[in-house]
DNA sequence: AATGAATGAGTTTTCATTCAT
DNA sequence: TATGAATGAAAACTCATTCAT
């Protein structure tokens, strides 16, 4: 009977996790301190080093648990069966989901590529990174292929190129909407974005609702 | 006869901020040490206190003249005279011939963004990012603009928008590029991306040179 | 069973506070040093940050205490019954008592009344020194008035300013004592300076112990 | 013909020593910096080591002048011809009216006073206010035996102790109007203190002027 | 296992003093 | 002589990590 126990530690954690990944996004990975994680996870100091060997460490796997939890949703978003078109929107429509919770995500998100910038050649953060990427591109590669094979897109690219510049764009458009840069992420937004990458990728997207008039607020959202 | 001195005093000036670039490169802000800055610099950690307040203060001057360089240099990009196309080219050849050099600026730019992002809404770095996207996007809405009044384009999006997701793509290209994930910018994969922007922006781009058959490559050029 | 914790805790912090008074007393605040302090009270530099919030605060706290201490001290003094005379008596019995203790104290005292003149309008050196000699005063000046109405004392001045000249000469004494300057604090002397005040008090003192004789050393204790 | 040159060193070193006394009485010696006073003098930080060897040779430069100062104009009051009365009342009355002077000049004095007590036995400092306050005493002393001979006083003291408890009283009554503390140092005040201290050394002071009315004020300016 | 007091290496910053011009 | 840039020793303070309880 040490099953309690073994959830009482998953539970502690995950929970030590959880406060690091809050600690970590507000103050940045060298500015946050162990006290506050031990204090925002309602732990003691020592407590922590008995489930992560330094503040690194921590780091890291949160870094690695954030990458699998990331991982998984979008697998399975990307596993229902459907046409191309719906494959790519449903994928559209997670990602851009989760911009709404760049605020709170964004500067962890942030610190992860910083480390993984920072980083020798090829360390854990940055091969992590490239393993995963290489996983999504791999995935909306498929999307692609099944597109053009249905005949349903018209690719400006090839699939594969395809998938690294719309990879791309999320990223840099999740980094600009986090900054209140050039785009503003709400809802209309999004969705004139989203309608002009499907036409960008050759596929004419259904008209918008009643309320977004197509001829104007397509053309220039933000006139 | 002031001059000798007050040069002197500029590149003392310059040879900091530069040592400084070099280590917050290397290290990052919060890691980077005033010690390692004053001996890359080759001066005394008292002389780093002369020219600059404090540590934040060096960081700050670093990330408004590499702002302020930065807009000079497309400032003179856009102004040259033709037509939206060839200004479009410009730009976009100007831009990606700076991820050649992000190896060395990627984390430096980092930095910043991780700065603006962890700064109390509108502090100094966040303000002065917004501001310069603000003009980066004006430019190339003007861009637009002339494109489509001269019917060279016919764009996904109204011009503002345009330029935003443009100016996003182009971020999040150079994110992808310097981390190694998607995209890698060697000549031949920029050519084919900016092809395929111009194609998507309804301009359809000359053919490329004789290595590069049209088929194959721009379809998909990392098959 | 926390008590041992928390008397170790006190203890602790007694330590710290007795070494920094040590300490300041040598050297004053500026020159002071915290490695110093934690090395005289055999502690880490890290544990006096444990204790108190900077050297600044170490220094109020420790004013504080010494102030504290001191005015439960003269409260006991105060308290006791008995007639005017005898509560002067013992008043100025415990004051020149301190001032033998004052070759270890005075520099400190010094610091203290430095700090608060280096304040800003009250600061809370000044604001506790004041409300402390305020209280003071009231004290004198409850004894001056009880002897005023026994008809004790036939004062030169009325009582709250002969509270207030014999506080200040109280502490005139102290420092040209400290300093070696006028004052030589050797029992005789005080005994004489007593004696002069009970009289300036209206008050005809009792007769000096055999070994010092009325006529010469009354009329000049250091001629 | 070096004269010029001679005063005009005169006056350089004045001006320094000026700048000094302020920016000593301002910060307290610790704090002080060469930069501040150089600033306030008017010269460069080199020029002040040309005339000073070091802050420290500064400050007791400063101190000496000082005290030369002080000592000149007492010379000058006590040297004056009269009855001891009349001397007394000159030297009370110059040196009440320092302590309006107080506000600006107390703060170097305690610093003064500080760094006497931190010195090695029989330092500089210690030693000229030593030499200092035994002149001011012998001049009070023969004062007192002046007034004692001409049977103008009756003092509770011998001459020599009631000269020590005088200064000691001055300094007190200095001190505490530095701060603010028993005594408020208005015109009224120090009259009613002067007042007393002469009726205490024997000598029945003349009336008060027609506004403060001998019987309650005297005897309580402040109740 | 959990705690949290103790540690001390490491960092930023200041400022008296020097010295080339 | 005057200047003021350069120096670097010294000091306050932080915080990841350890370890006795």
């Amino acid at each position: 009977m040490e099953e309690p126990t073994d959830d009482k530690k998953q539970n502690r954690r995950l929970a030590i996790l959880d406060a690091a990944a809050d600690v970590f996004a507000d103050r940045g990975y060298a500015t946050a301190t162990c006290d506050e994680i031990a204090k925002r996870a309602a732990v003691s100091k020592g407590t922590l080093y008995n489930y992560f060997r330094s503040k690194q460490d921590l780091f890291t796997q949160l870094f690695l648990s954030s990458v699998a939890e990331d991982e998984a949703t979008i697998d399975g978003v990307i596993a229902q069966p459907g046409t191309a078109r719906e494959k790519l929107e449903a994928v559209l429509g997670y990602w851009f989901e989760q911009f709404s919770r760049y605020d709170d995500l964004g500067r962890l998100v942030l610190e992860f590529w910083s480390t993984a910038a920072a980083e020798e050649e090829d360390g854990t953060f940055t091969q992590t990174l490239q393993d995963m990427y290489g996983r999504y591109r791999q995935r909306m590669t498929q999307i692609f292929k099944q597109g053009q094979s249905s005949g349903e897109f018209d690719l400006v690219y090839g699939p594969s190129m395809a998938a690294s510049v719309v990879l791309a764009l999320f990223d840099g458009i999740g980094l600009h909407s986090m900054m209140g840069l050039s785009v503003k992420m709400d809802a209309k937004t999004l969705a004139t974005i989203k309608r002009g990458m499907l036409r960008a990728l050759g596929v004419e997207p259904e008209p918008l609702a009643e309320n977004t008039p197509t001829g104007g607020d397509t053309k220039d959202a933000d006139a």
